[in-house]
RNA sequence: GGGUGAUUAGCUCAACGGUAGAGCAGCUGCCUCUUAAGCAGUUGGUUGAAGGUUCGAAUCCUUCAUCACCCA
Protein backbone atom coordinates (compact mmCIF):
# COMPACT_ATOMS: atom_id res chain seq x y z
CA UNK A 1 0.00 0.00 0.00
CA UNK A 2 1.49 3.59 -1.00
CA UNK A 3 1.12 6.44 1.23
CA UNK A 4 -1.29 8.33 -1.00
CA UNK A 5 -3.57 5.31 -1.78
CA UNK A 6 -4.13 5.16 2.07
CA UNK A 7 -8.05 5.60 2.47
CA UNK A 8 -8.94 7.76 5.13
CA UNK A 9 -10.05 4.63 7.18
CA UNK A 10 -6.73 3.63 7.45
CA UNK A 11 -5.79 3.47 11.15
CA UNK A 12 -3.00 5.59 12.80
CA UNK A 13 0.05 4.32 14.21
CA UNK A 14 3.11 5.61 15.35
CA UNK A 15 5.10 3.45 13.02
CA UNK A 16 3.51 4.66 9.79
CA UNK A 17 3.04 8.57 11.29
CA UNK A 18 6.53 8.47 11.63
CA UNK A 19 7.02 7.73 7.96
CA UNK A 20 6.86 11.17 6.78
CA UNK A 21 7.39 14.77 8.40
CA UNK A 22 6.53 18.30 7.72
CA UNK A 23 8.76 21.16 8.23
CA UNK A 24 10.93 20.78 11.43
CA UNK A 25 9.69 16.41 11.93
CA UNK A 26 5.91 17.55 12.39
CA UNK A 27 4.61 14.29 12.05
CA UNK A 28 2.60 14.23 9.26
CA UNK A 29 0.82 10.96 7.82
CA UNK A 30 1.83 9.86 4.28
CA UNK A 31 3.57 11.77 1.40
CA UNK A 32 6.83 11.40 -0.12
CA UNK A 33 8.94 13.87 1.32
CA UNK A 34 12.56 15.09 2.09
CA UNK A 35 12.65 14.00 5.37
CA UNK A 36 11.22 10.64 4.18
CA UNK A 37 13.89 9.94 2.41
CA UNK A 38 16.20 11.44 4.62
CA UNK A 39 14.86 9.11 7.26
CA UNK A 40 15.20 6.17 4.86
CA UNK A 41 18.90 6.93 4.68
CA UNK A 42 19.53 6.18 8.47
CA UNK A 43 17.06 3.52 8.19
CA UNK A 44 19.17 1.71 5.28
CA UNK A 45 22.67 2.34 7.83
CA UNK A 46 20.85 1.13 10.61
CA UNK A 47 20.03 -1.89 8.84
CA UNK A 48 23.31 -2.41 7.65
CA UNK A 49 24.75 -2.09 10.50
CA UNK A 50 22.57 -5.03 12.12
CA UNK A 51 23.48 -7.36 9.85
CA UNK A 52 27.23 -6.21 10.48
CA UNK A 53 26.52 -7.96 13.89
CA UNK A 54 26.45 -4.09 15.73
CA UNK A 55 23.81 -3.51 18.14
CA UNK A 56 23.23 -0.21 17.56
CA UNK A 57 21.21 0.89 20.82
CA UNK A 58 23.37 -0.83 23.38
CA UNK A 59 23.36 -0.50 27.28
CA UNK A 60 26.27 1.36 28.38
CA UNK A 61 29.59 3.08 27.88
CA UNK A 62 32.48 3.25 30.29
CA UNK A 63 33.87 7.05 29.78
CA UNK A 64 36.84 7.48 31.34
CA UNK A 65 36.99 11.20 30.97
CA UNK A 66 34.90 14.15 29.67
CA UNK A 67 35.56 16.97 26.79
CA UNK A 68 36.28 19.43 29.18
CA UNK A 69 38.63 17.31 31.63
CA UNK A 70 40.67 16.59 28.84
CA UNK A 71 41.22 20.38 27.79
CA UNK A 72 41.87 20.63 31.02
CA UNK A 73 44.21 18.09 31.69
CA UNK A 74 46.22 18.42 28.08
CA UNK A 75 46.36 22.44 28.45
CA UNK A 76 49.59 22.50 27.98
CA UNK A 77 49.98 19.52 24.92
CA UNK A 78 51.87 21.60 22.17
CA UNK A 79 50.72 21.28 18.40
CA UNK A 80 51.80 18.08 16.51
CA UNK A 81 52.75 15.98 19.54
CA UNK A 82 51.41 12.33 20.36
CA UNK A 83 50.92 10.73 23.84
CA UNK A 84 49.87 7.03 24.33
CA UNK A 85 47.51 8.04 26.97
CA UNK A 86 44.37 5.82 26.79
CA UNK A 87 41.34 7.47 27.07
CA UNK A 88 37.05 6.77 26.72
CA UNK A 89 34.78 9.04 25.70
CA UNK A 90 31.97 9.23 24.29
CA UNK A 91 28.67 12.15 22.72
CA UNK A 92 26.91 12.91 20.17
CA UNK A 93 28.37 13.30 16.76
CA UNK A 94 27.71 16.79 15.43
CA UNK A 95 30.12 16.96 12.55
CA UNK A 96 32.58 15.36 9.70
CA UNK A 97 35.09 15.99 7.82
CA UNK A 98 37.47 14.38 5.11
CA UNK A 99 35.06 11.16 4.79
CA UNK A 100 34.94 10.71 8.85
CA UNK A 101 38.81 11.47 9.79
CA UNK A 102 38.14 13.96 11.67
CA UNK A 103 34.36 13.61 13.73
CA UNK A 104 33.42 16.16 16.58
CA UNK A 105 31.71 14.75 19.67
CA UNK A 106 29.84 16.69 22.05
CA UNK A 107 29.09 15.33 25.08
CA UNK A 108 27.30 18.01 28.46
CA UNK A 109 30.71 19.70 28.84
CA UNK A 110 31.98 20.13 25.48
CA UNK A 111 33.61 18.90 22.13
CA UNK A 112 36.51 16.44 21.49
CA UNK A 113 37.54 15.30 18.44
CA UNK A 114 37.67 12.29 17.18
CA UNK A 115 40.62 11.42 14.86
CA UNK A 116 40.23 8.23 12.33
CA UNK A 117 42.91 7.21 10.27
CA UNK A 118 43.79 3.46 8.47
CA UNK A 119 47.31 3.58 10.47
CA UNK A 120 45.07 3.18 13.95
CA UNK A 121 41.70 1.77 13.03
CA UNK A 122 40.68 -1.39 11.69
CA UNK A 123 40.15 -1.29 7.61
CA UNK A 124 36.10 -3.07 8.90
CA UNK A 125 35.66 0.03 11.36
CA UNK A 126 37.00 2.14 9.13
CA UNK A 127 34.81 1.44 6.65
CA UNK A 128 31.61 1.13 9.20
CA UNK A 129 31.70 4.82 9.85
CA UNK A 130 30.66 5.75 6.83
CA UNK A 131 26.91 4.35 8.82
CA UNK A 132 27.38 7.03 10.73
CA UNK A 133 25.30 10.08 10.69
CA UNK A 134 25.39 13.62 12.68
CA UNK A 135 23.37 12.76 15.28
CA UNK A 136 24.46 10.06 16.45
CA UNK A 137 26.06 8.98 19.51
CA UNK A 138 29.48 7.48 19.67
CA UNK A 139 31.50 5.96 22.17
CA UNK A 140 35.51 5.96 20.99
CA UNK A 141 38.76 4.45 22.68
CA UNK A 142 42.05 6.08 21.80
CA UNK A 143 45.00 7.88 22.53
CA UNK A 144 45.26 11.64 23.13
CA UNK A 145 46.97 13.69 20.38
CA UNK A 146 47.33 17.26 20.07
CA UNK A 147 47.17 17.77 15.53
CA UNK A 148 49.38 20.36 13.49
CA UNK A 149 46.35 23.01 13.57
CA UNK A 150 46.22 22.77 17.38
CA UNK A 151 43.13 20.65 18.59
CA UNK A 152 43.16 18.46 20.76
CA UNK A 153 42.21 15.07 19.74
CA UNK A 154 41.70 11.24 20.33
CA UNK A 155 43.33 8.95 17.70
CA UNK A 156 40.33 6.25 17.86
CA UNK A 157 42.03 2.15 17.83
CA UNK A 158 38.17 1.50 18.52
CA UNK A 159 34.74 3.00 18.78
CA UNK A 160 31.41 1.43 19.27
CA UNK A 161 27.96 3.02 18.30
CA UNK A 162 25.82 3.91 21.44
CA UNK A 163 22.94 5.08 19.29
CA UNK A 164 21.83 5.00 15.80
CA UNK A 165 19.60 8.93 15.29
CA UNK A 166 16.75 8.29 12.34
CA UNK A 167 16.10 12.40 12.33
CA UNK A 168 18.16 15.10 10.39
CA UNK A 169 19.67 17.54 12.78
CA UNK A 170 19.61 21.30 11.55
CA UNK A 171 22.07 23.11 9.35
CA UNK A 172 24.31 23.55 11.95
CA UNK A 173 26.40 26.71 9.91
CA UNK A 174 22.74 28.39 9.30
CA UNK A 175 21.60 27.15 12.93
CA UNK A 176 18.33 26.70 14.05
CA UNK A 177 16.47 29.70 14.41
CA UNK A 178 12.82 29.23 13.80
CA UNK A 179 11.43 30.64 17.17
CA UNK A 180 8.06 28.45 16.70
CA UNK A 181 10.15 25.39 16.05
CA UNK A 182 12.40 25.45 18.54
CA UNK A 183 9.80 25.55 20.92
CA UNK A 184 7.92 23.16 19.74
CA UNK A 185 10.73 20.68 19.58
CA UNK A 186 12.87 22.20 22.13
CA UNK A 187 15.47 19.21 22.36
CA UNK A 188 16.85 20.20 18.88
CA UNK A 189 16.66 23.48 19.69
CA UNK A 190 19.01 21.98 22.65
CA UNK A 191 21.34 20.15 20.75
CA UNK A 192 21.56 23.08 18.31
CA UNK A 193 21.65 26.35 20.22
CA UNK A 194 24.17 25.95 23.39
CA UNK A 195 22.54 29.32 24.73
CA UNK A 196 19.46 27.82 25.40
CA UNK A 197 21.08 25.07 27.70
CA UNK A 198 23.25 28.16 29.73
CA UNK A 199 20.33 29.94 30.50
CA UNK A 200 18.43 26.61 31.80
CA UNK A 201 21.51 25.95 34.02
CA UNK A 202 21.07 29.76 34.92
CA UNK A 203 17.99 29.29 35.72
CA UNK A 204 18.37 25.83 38.40
CA UNK A 205 20.93 28.36 39.91
CA UNK A 206 18.80 30.31 40.33
CA UNK A 207 16.51 28.23 42.41
CA UNK A 208 19.16 26.65 44.00
CA UNK A 209 20.64 29.77 45.43
CA UNK A 210 17.32 31.16 46.49
CA UNK A 211 16.47 28.18 48.14
CA UNK A 212 20.38 28.19 49.87
CA UNK A 213 19.48 31.83 50.87
CA UNK A 214 16.24 30.24 53.00
CA UNK A 215 17.07 27.07 53.93
CA UNK A 216 20.28 29.09 55.63
CA UNK A 217 17.86 31.23 57.45
CA UNK A 218 15.59 28.69 59.03
CA UNK A 219 12.55 28.93 56.75
CA UNK A 220 10.64 25.57 55.82
CA UNK A 221 9.55 23.94 52.61
CA UNK A 222 6.64 22.79 52.44
CA UNK A 223 4.52 21.71 49.72
CA UNK A 224 0.73 22.88 49.30
CA UNK A 225 -2.27 21.58 47.26
CA UNK A 226 -1.75 22.40 43.60
CA UNK A 227 -5.65 20.74 43.23
CA UNK A 228 -7.98 23.17 44.96
CA UNK A 229 -11.92 23.49 46.16
CA UNK A 230 -11.38 27.33 45.64
CA UNK A 231 -8.88 29.06 43.90
CA UNK A 232 -7.84 31.69 46.07
CA UNK A 233 -5.12 34.19 47.40
CA UNK A 234 -4.49 36.30 44.19
CA UNK A 235 -6.91 37.63 41.58
CA UNK A 236 -6.58 35.47 38.88
CA UNK A 237 -9.53 33.18 36.77
CA UNK A 238 -8.20 29.35 37.46
CA UNK A 239 -7.85 26.26 35.50
CA UNK A 240 -10.55 24.20 35.91
CA UNK A 241 -9.73 20.13 36.15
CA UNK A 242 -12.20 17.62 37.41
CA UNK A 243 -11.91 14.63 40.26
CA UNK A 244 -13.40 11.26 39.02
CA UNK A 245 -13.79 9.68 42.25
CA UNK A 246 -15.18 12.24 43.89
CA UNK A 247 -17.14 13.77 41.23
CA UNK A 248 -16.13 17.43 42.00
CA UNK A 249 -14.85 19.96 39.74
CA UNK A 250 -11.74 21.04 41.30
CA UNK A 251 -9.66 24.36 40.69
CA UNK A 252 -5.98 24.96 40.35
CA UNK A 253 -3.59 26.97 42.41
CA UNK A 254 -3.47 30.70 41.29
CA UNK A 255 -1.32 31.11 44.43
CA UNK A 256 0.23 29.12 47.68
CA UNK A 257 -0.75 32.30 49.88
CA UNK A 258 -3.68 30.78 51.78
CA UNK A 259 -2.03 27.38 52.38
CA UNK A 260 0.90 29.07 53.59
CA UNK A 261 -0.57 31.49 56.12
CA UNK A 262 -2.29 27.91 57.48
CA UNK A 263 0.79 26.88 57.78
CA UNK A 264 1.77 29.85 60.22
CA UNK A 265 -1.17 29.46 62.32
CA UNK A 266 -0.41 26.10 62.44
CA UNK A 267 2.93 27.09 64.32
CA UNK A 268 5.72 26.99 61.93
CA UNK A 269 7.54 30.85 62.04
CA UNK A 270 9.31 30.51 58.36
CA UNK A 271 7.61 28.63 55.83
CA UNK A 272 8.24 29.12 52.07
CA UNK A 273 7.22 27.14 49.09
CA UNK A 274 8.94 27.34 45.35
CA UNK A 275 5.81 25.87 43.36
CA UNK A 276 4.04 26.03 39.93
CA UNK A 277 1.14 28.11 39.80
CA UNK A 278 -1.01 28.03 36.95
CA UNK A 279 -3.34 31.19 35.58
CA UNK A 280 -5.83 30.77 33.14
CA UNK A 281 -4.86 33.95 31.14
CA UNK A 282 -3.24 34.92 28.05
CA UNK A 283 -0.10 33.97 26.44
CA UNK A 284 2.33 36.69 26.06
CA UNK A 285 6.55 37.11 26.18
CA UNK A 286 5.90 37.87 29.92
CA UNK A 287 3.54 35.43 30.65
CA UNK A 288 3.14 31.89 30.30
CA UNK A 289 -0.15 29.97 31.88
CA UNK A 290 2.29 27.81 34.21
CA UNK A 291 5.02 29.32 35.73
CA UNK A 292 6.86 29.04 39.19
CA UNK A 293 7.02 31.27 42.54
CA UNK A 294 8.40 31.89 45.08
CA UNK A 295 6.05 32.52 48.27
CA UNK A 296 7.87 33.21 51.67
CA UNK A 297 6.02 33.89 54.92
CA UNK A 298 7.37 34.75 58.26
CA UNK A 299 5.70 35.22 61.93
CA UNK A 300 6.51 38.17 63.45
CA UNK A 301 7.89 40.20 61.01
CA UNK A 302 6.58 43.55 59.03
CA UNK A 303 6.74 44.27 55.04
CA UNK A 304 9.31 46.85 56.36
CA UNK A 305 11.72 43.90 57.26
CA UNK A 306 10.63 42.28 54.07
CA UNK A 307 11.26 44.60 51.78
CA UNK A 308 15.08 44.74 53.55
CA UNK A 309 14.79 40.40 53.40
CA UNK A 310 13.39 40.79 49.64
CA UNK A 311 16.67 42.96 48.87
CA UNK A 312 19.05 40.63 50.48
CA UNK A 313 17.60 37.83 48.99
CA UNK A 314 17.33 38.91 45.56
CA UNK A 315 20.84 40.97 45.94
CA UNK A 316 22.76 37.62 46.58
CA UNK A 317 20.99 35.31 43.74
CA UNK A 318 22.10 37.98 41.24
CA UNK A 319 25.42 37.63 42.71
CA UNK A 320 25.52 33.91 42.73
CA UNK A 321 24.05 33.94 39.01
CA UNK A 322 25.74 36.11 37.51
CA UNK A 323 29.10 36.70 39.82
CA UNK A 324 27.83 40.75 40.01
CA UNK A 325 25.35 43.20 41.06
CA UNK A 326 25.05 44.68 38.02
CA UNK A 327 23.24 42.68 35.38
CA UNK A 328 22.90 43.74 32.17
CA UNK A 329 19.40 43.36 31.05
CA UNK A 330 18.56 44.01 26.87
CA UNK A 331 19.26 47.81 26.37
CA UNK A 332 20.04 48.57 30.12
CA UNK A 333 22.69 47.09 32.90
CA UNK A 334 19.92 46.55 36.23
CA UNK A 335 21.88 47.52 39.71
CA UNK A 336 20.81 45.35 42.37
CA UNK A 337 23.24 46.66 44.85
CA UNK A 338 21.37 47.82 48.08
CA UNK A 339 19.37 50.16 48.92
CA UNK A 340 16.90 50.14 46.50
CA UNK A 341 14.59 52.99 46.38
CA UNK A 342 10.72 52.95 48.00
CA UNK A 343 8.43 55.20 47.36
CA UNK A 344 4.79 55.50 47.88
CA UNK A 345 2.31 55.19 45.08
CA UNK A 346 0.98 58.46 46.19
CA UNK A 347 4.29 60.06 45.67
CA UNK A 348 4.99 58.22 42.40
CA UNK A 349 1.92 59.32 40.43
CA UNK A 350 2.41 62.81 41.94
CA UNK A 351 6.01 62.62 40.25
CA UNK A 352 4.72 61.32 36.91
CA UNK A 353 1.61 63.43 36.60
CA UNK A 354 0.92 65.78 39.02
CA UNK A 355 -1.81 64.62 41.00
CA UNK A 356 -1.97 63.90 44.00
CA UNK A 357 -4.48 61.14 44.78
CA UNK A 358 -4.84 61.49 48.75
CA UNK A 359 -6.99 64.18 47.57
CA UNK A 360 -9.34 62.29 45.37
CA UNK A 361 -12.10 61.48 48.12
CA UNK A 362 -14.20 59.02 45.83
CA UNK A 363 -14.88 56.99 42.65
CA UNK A 364 -16.32 59.59 40.86
CA UNK A 365 -13.51 61.84 40.95
CA UNK A 366 -11.08 59.08 40.50
CA UNK A 367 -12.65 58.15 36.96
CA UNK A 368 -12.54 62.05 36.11
CA UNK A 369 -8.97 62.61 37.18
CA UNK A 370 -8.42 59.05 35.05
CA UNK A 371 -9.94 60.74 32.07
CA UNK A 372 -8.07 63.61 32.66
CA UNK A 373 -5.01 61.96 32.46
CA UNK A 374 -5.87 59.76 29.32
CA UNK A 375 -6.05 57.12 31.18
CA UNK A 376 -8.55 54.24 29.67
CA UNK A 377 -11.03 52.66 32.19
CA UNK A 378 -12.12 48.70 32.47
CA UNK A 379 -14.28 47.34 34.97
CA UNK A 380 -12.62 49.49 37.99
CA UNK A 381 -15.36 49.47 40.26
CA UNK A 382 -13.79 51.43 43.35
CA UNK A 383 -11.59 54.29 43.69
CA UNK A 384 -8.57 52.53 44.86
CA UNK A 385 -9.01 50.60 41.43
CA UNK A 386 -9.11 53.52 39.20
CA UNK A 387 -5.87 54.34 41.40
CA UNK A 388 -4.04 51.60 40.62
CA UNK A 389 -5.02 51.68 37.16
CA UNK A 390 -3.70 55.43 36.79
CA UNK A 391 -0.45 53.66 38.67
CA UNK A 392 0.17 50.76 35.82
CA UNK A 393 -0.39 53.04 33.53
CA UNK A 394 1.48 56.44 33.88
CA UNK A 395 4.03 55.13 36.50
CA UNK A 396 4.61 51.13 35.96
CA UNK A 397 6.70 51.31 32.80
CA UNK A 398 9.28 53.67 34.16
CA UNK A 399 10.58 51.73 37.04
CA UNK A 400 13.40 50.57 35.54
CA UNK A 401 16.30 50.19 38.55
CA UNK A 402 14.37 48.13 41.06
CA UNK A 403 11.82 49.99 43.11
CA UNK A 404 9.09 49.14 45.65
CA UNK A 405 6.06 51.01 45.32
CA UNK A 406 4.34 51.10 49.24
CA UNK A 407 1.24 52.03 50.53
CA UNK A 408 -2.14 50.48 48.25
CA UNK A 409 -5.00 51.50 48.15
CA UNK A 410 -7.07 49.19 50.04
CA UNK A 411 -10.09 48.35 47.77
CA UNK A 412 -7.48 46.20 45.63
CA UNK A 413 -5.48 44.53 48.98
CA UNK A 414 -8.32 42.17 50.63
CA UNK A 415 -5.48 39.99 52.18
CA UNK A 416 -3.43 42.74 53.58
CA UNK A 417 -3.13 44.78 56.69
CA UNK A 418 -4.55 48.37 56.66
CA UNK A 419 -1.46 50.68 56.93
CA UNK A 420 -0.93 51.47 60.89
CA UNK A 421 -1.28 55.23 60.45
CA UNK A 422 -2.51 56.37 57.08
CA UNK A 423 -6.14 55.54 56.00
CA UNK A 424 -7.42 54.23 52.79
CA UNK A 425 -4.24 52.24 51.81
CA UNK A 426 -2.55 49.10 53.19
CA UNK A 427 1.14 48.18 54.43
CA UNK A 428 1.76 46.29 50.89
CA UNK A 429 4.73 46.78 47.93
CA UNK A 430 5.34 45.59 44.79
CA UNK A 431 8.63 45.33 43.49
CA UNK A 432 9.08 46.53 39.90
CA UNK A 433 12.17 46.29 37.45
CA UNK A 434 12.64 46.73 33.90
CA UNK A 435 9.33 48.05 34.07
CA UNK A 436 7.55 45.49 35.30
CA UNK A 437 6.38 43.74 38.17
CA UNK A 438 8.70 41.24 39.81
CA UNK A 439 7.22 40.56 44.10
CA UNK A 440 4.59 41.25 46.26
CA UNK A 441 4.61 41.43 49.82
CA UNK A 442 2.81 42.81 52.78
CA UNK A 443 1.86 42.42 56.69
CA UNK A 444 -0.34 40.19 56.35
CA UNK A 445 -4.11 40.46 57.19
CA UNK A 446 -4.43 38.95 60.68
CA UNK A 447 -8.04 40.08 61.97
CA UNK A 448 -10.61 37.08 60.99
CA UNK A 449 -13.38 39.53 60.97
CA UNK A 450 -11.32 42.22 58.53
CA UNK A 451 -10.58 38.99 56.78
CA UNK A 452 -14.31 37.80 56.65
CA UNK A 453 -15.50 41.10 55.60
CA UNK A 454 -12.93 41.94 52.84
CA UNK A 455 -13.13 38.21 51.29
CA UNK A 456 -17.30 38.57 51.36
CA UNK A 457 -16.76 41.62 49.60
CA UNK A 458 -14.52 39.48 46.79
CA UNK A 459 -17.08 37.06 46.92
CA UNK A 460 -20.02 39.74 45.94
CA UNK A 461 -17.73 40.61 42.92
CA UNK A 462 -17.67 37.42 42.20
CA UNK A 463 -21.36 37.08 41.75
CA UNK A 464 -21.66 39.80 39.70
CA UNK A 465 -19.54 38.29 37.63
CA UNK A 466 -15.97 39.34 38.04
CA UNK A 467 -13.56 36.44 36.99
CA UNK A 468 -10.63 37.70 38.98
CA UNK A 469 -12.30 38.27 42.02
CA UNK A 470 -11.13 35.92 45.16
CA UNK A 471 -13.71 33.50 46.18
CA UNK A 472 -14.80 33.17 50.25
CA UNK A 473 -12.56 30.62 51.48
CA UNK A 474 -14.53 29.82 54.44
CA UNK A 475 -11.67 27.32 55.79
CA UNK A 476 -9.37 30.05 55.89
CA UNK A 477 -10.98 32.28 57.68
CA UNK A 478 -12.08 29.64 60.34
CA UNK A 479 -8.09 29.01 60.25
CA UNK A 480 -8.06 32.94 61.22
CA UNK A 481 -10.24 32.52 63.63
CA UNK A 482 -7.67 30.14 65.73
CA UNK A 483 -5.56 33.26 65.76
CA UNK A 484 -2.48 34.18 63.36
CA UNK A 485 0.87 36.08 64.77
CA UNK A 486 1.51 39.47 63.12
CA UNK A 487 3.16 38.20 59.75
CA UNK A 488 4.90 39.34 56.74
CA UNK A 489 4.68 37.59 53.15
CA UNK A 490 5.97 37.98 49.45
CA UNK A 491 5.49 36.34 46.17
CA UNK A 492 8.71 36.15 44.04
CA UNK A 493 8.24 35.73 40.25
CA UNK A 494 10.84 32.90 39.71
CA UNK A 495 10.75 33.25 35.51
CA UNK A 496 10.87 36.79 35.43
CA UNK A 497 13.97 36.72 37.31
CA UNK A 498 15.56 34.36 35.25
CA UNK A 499 14.53 36.53 32.49
CA UNK A 500 16.70 39.04 34.08
CA UNK A 501 19.44 36.92 35.27
CA UNK A 502 19.56 35.49 31.86
CA UNK A 503 19.00 38.20 29.00
CA UNK A 504 15.79 36.59 28.31
CA UNK A 505 13.36 38.77 26.25
CA UNK A 506 10.79 36.30 26.23
CA UNK A 507 9.50 34.09 29.47
CA UNK A 508 9.49 30.97 27.36
CA UNK A 509 13.27 31.61 26.99
CA UNK A 510 13.96 30.52 30.53
CA UNK A 511 11.02 27.53 30.69
CA UNK A 512 12.00 24.15 29.21
CA UNK A 513 9.00 23.67 27.32
CA UNK A 514 6.48 26.63 27.36
CA UNK A 515 2.85 25.83 26.91
CA UNK A 516 2.25 25.82 22.67
CA UNK A 517 -1.11 25.56 21.03
CA UNK A 518 -1.44 22.03 19.12
CA UNK A 519 -1.05 21.83 15.68
CA UNK A 520 -4.10 20.62 14.17
CA UNK A 521 -3.69 16.77 12.95
C1' G B 1 -9.95 39.91 22.21
C1' G B 2 -7.88 43.84 18.28
C1' G B 3 -3.97 45.29 14.79
C1' U B 4 0.59 44.27 11.94
C1' G B 5 3.74 40.76 9.87
C1' A B 6 5.53 35.76 8.83
C1' U B 7 4.78 30.61 6.88
C1' U B 8 8.71 28.22 -0.03
C1' A B 9 13.51 21.47 0.12
C1' G B 10 15.75 18.45 6.39
C1' C B 11 18.07 23.64 7.90
C1' U B 12 18.96 28.91 6.36
C1' C B 13 17.03 31.87 2.58
C1' A B 14 15.82 33.77 -2.91
C1' A B 15 12.09 34.25 -6.61
C1' C B 16 6.64 39.17 -5.73
C1' G B 17 1.33 37.52 -12.19
C1' G B 18 4.83 34.08 -16.90
C1' U B 19 9.53 27.28 -16.56
C1' A B 20 9.95 27.12 -8.20
C1' G B 21 15.97 28.37 -7.25
C1' A B 22 20.65 28.76 -4.09
C1' G B 23 23.94 27.40 0.00
C1' C B 24 24.48 23.64 3.49
C1' A B 25 22.69 18.72 4.78
C1' G B 26 21.60 13.90 1.90
C1' C B 27 23.33 10.42 -2.06
C1' U B 28 27.45 8.56 -5.53
C1' G B 29 32.51 8.65 -6.73
C1' C B 30 37.46 10.38 -5.64
C1' C B 31 40.72 11.51 -1.66
C1' U B 32 43.84 9.67 3.97
C1' C B 33 44.25 15.47 3.54
C1' U B 34 41.02 19.03 8.55
C1' U B 35 38.08 22.76 11.19
C1' A B 36 33.24 28.10 7.20
C1' A B 37 31.57 21.48 5.99
C1' G B 38 38.44 18.39 1.18
C1' C B 39 37.26 17.78 -4.43
C1' A B 40 33.72 16.46 -8.40
C1' G B 41 28.97 14.98 -9.74
C1' U B 42 23.86 14.41 -8.26
C1' U B 43 18.78 13.59 -5.93
C1' G B 44 15.21 16.26 -3.48
C1' G B 45 8.95 20.73 -3.68
C1' U B 46 0.76 19.52 -3.10
C1' U B 47 5.28 27.05 -1.98
C1' G B 48 1.01 26.16 5.94
C1' A B 49 -4.56 24.43 4.50
C1' A B 50 -9.10 25.23 1.69
C1' G B 51 -11.65 28.15 -1.74
C1' G B 52 -11.70 32.24 -5.43
C1' U B 53 -9.84 35.78 -9.50
C1' U B 54 -6.85 34.89 -14.02
C1' C B 55 -5.04 32.12 -20.33
C1' G B 56 -1.56 31.49 -16.25
C1' A B 57 -0.93 32.18 -8.86
C1' A B 58 4.54 30.96 -4.30
C1' U B 59 3.01 35.99 -5.95
C1' C B 60 -3.65 39.04 -6.13
C1' C B 61 -8.52 38.19 -3.05
C1' U B 62 -11.41 35.40 0.96
C1' U B 63 -11.57 32.05 4.99
C1' C B 64 -8.89 28.96 8.28
C1' A B 65 -4.34 27.23 11.09
C1' U B 66 0.14 28.23 13.70
C1' C B 67 3.92 31.62 15.26
C1' A B 68 6.05 36.50 16.27
C1' C B 69 5.58 41.67 17.56
C1' C B 70 2.48 45.67 19.33
C1' C B 71 -2.09 47.03 21.83
C1' A B 72 -6.12 45.56 25.48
Amino acid sequence: MTCRARPASFPYNIAFELQGAGPMGVLVTGGETETTRLRAERLRKLKELKEAGVNPYPYSFERSHTAAELKERYEELPPGSETGDAVRVCGRIMNERNTWMFVDVYDESGKIQLFCHKESLAADKLQRLRLLDKGDFIGATGTIRRTRAGELSVRVTDYEVLCKSLQPLPDSWEGFTDVEARYRHRYVDLIMNPQVRETLRKRSALVRSMRDFLDGRGYLEIETPVLQTEAGGADARPFVTHHNALDIDLYMRIATELHLKRLIIGGFERVYEIGRIFRNEGISTRHNPEFTMLEMYQAYGDYHQLMDLTEEMLLEIALKVTGSSQVKYQDVVLNFDRPWRRVTMREAIMEATGLDVEAVPDFEQATKEAARLGVELGDEDTRGAVINTIFEEKVEHSLIQPTFITEYPVEICPLTKAHRSKPGVVERFELFIYGRELGNGYSELSDPIDQRARLEEQARKKAAGNQEAHPLDLDFILAMEYGMPPTMGVGVGVDRLAMYLTDSPSIRDVIAFPTMKPLPR
